[in-house]
DNA sequence: ACATTTACTGTGTTTTTTACACTAACTCCG
DNA sequence: CGGAGTTAGTGTAAAAAACACAGTAAATGT
């Protein structure tokens, strides 16, 4: 019934920068290709867009075939069209990030065909990349890094109980940086939409530290106003 | 001699919102469409991707069969990939803006194939636009209002002269609503980028105001520094 | 009880942001 | 040439945000 708009060899592509924190490290889901080309190289996860999927679903499948997981905080960043990063023919890849809490039940155990393997690798370790994949990364770090000074992000990788330590370090991983103890709680706490839980942690050796939670209600009140982390 | 690549019937085309300043107006350019579908009615100017051009060269060339102009400040900044946005099969389409100056000898006469006819029309009276360009122009605004206030991009709708009431007035435009001009004065030539031309405007009535240029040099030394114009 | 580790807290200084109104310079016109 | 009209240009005080900085409190393990 459709018309055929003019065209010629061309597809595209989803890849995913998907950072997993799992209270210690920083880390991105990696896969090792099984086929060529860059058979037996480490890339990110990414797959062609299905034909009647939009971008944003593409994208969610694919991490959810590598994770089981759904409902995660994804966002395309950019897309990359060079002529040639593919060698086998004109693909242009439409980039997205995810950021999900890692460790406990939702331990995550990947598994898909196209790869030989899927590993968690902390980003300080990070090995040579397939095709464009390190210029995809470092474009998706360079992303978040502003967007987690502005947007509430941060609380995407911690589990819904999380302490301010926990908190910080997160924002120290991400920015690279160290920050000062005393001056990021104060922040934090100003902003309003951190809950104190009353409880403790648990489990751990030496003092337990207060829980928190983000408190979306707070944060959607706060809309309009200029609010940076 | 390239194994071919798995694929539908798919393409990716390139939309330009295209901002100019005449020094008065905030602008874009507006094509009105001689083809089906939205036939007759406005559009953002685009086309689709050559087979050996990379996004950010056919994103210059659109512009550039539109306008004449090269060298043009170009930034891709989303792709729009639902499947139902174009009536005829599934195009992906990458959005850039671009901004430039108007006015004087690069007046810029529009003239192209698919259009019945190129204008530029004020930001404050754009008609309906055709498929999802109003939501593509909507995204391309917000981006711009982000870049502005940390990158020195309000120059490039400049003349290479200019006035600080026409710097501000750029702002204004661009983020819909009034600075306070001391402080605007103030911060803008704290940054130490501004030029003082020792010249004054010229053919104006009332008051000639002393014009400045941007220096680009000293501006890359600042980078590094967060600077927020 | 002691050693160890992490949680937690406050103040003073500097920098940045904001609010705010008048004089100076030039043009046009009569 | 003087006055009316219009835009250019300037400073200060108050408030808010950012920054630098170190010791005590609480819990654990031995």
């Amino acid at each position: 019934m459709k018309e055929v708009l003019p065209q010629f060899n061309s597809t595209f592509s989803i890849d995913c920068v998907i950072f997993g924190f799992d209270g210690g490290d920083l880390k991105i889901l990696l896969i090792e290709r099984n086929n060529e080309p860059f058979k037996d190289w480490w890339a990110l996860p990414g797959n062609l867009v299905g034909e009647n999927e939009s971008l944003d679903q593409s994208a969610s499948r694919i991490l959810n075939e590598l994770t089981g997981l759904t409902d995660i905080y994804m966002e395309q960043y950019y897309t990359f069209g060079d002529v040639n990063r593919h060698p086998q023919g004109r693909v242009v890849s439409i980039a997205y990030y995810a950021l999900l809490r890692l460790g406990g039940d939702k331990a995550v155990r990947p598994i898909s065909s196209y790869a030989k393997q899927a590993h968690w690798v902390n980003i300080n370790e990070l090995p040579k990349l397939a095709f464009d994949h390190q210029q995809i990364y470092d474009k998706g770090l360079e992303k978040i890094k502003r967007r987690i000074k502005h947007q509430p992000i941060a609380f995407e990788l911690l589990p819904e109980k999380f302490t301010l330590t926990q908190l910080q370090n997160v924002y120290e991983l991400i920015l690279g940086k160290k920050l000062d103890k005393r001056n990021f709680r104060k922040k934090m706490l100003s902003f309003g939409v951190l809950k104190d839980l009353d409880e403790k942690q648990k489990g751990v050796s030496f003092r337990a530290a207060t829980l928190y939670r983000f408190d979306k209600r707070k944060y959607a009140k706060l809309f309009g106003k200029e609010i940076s982390f």
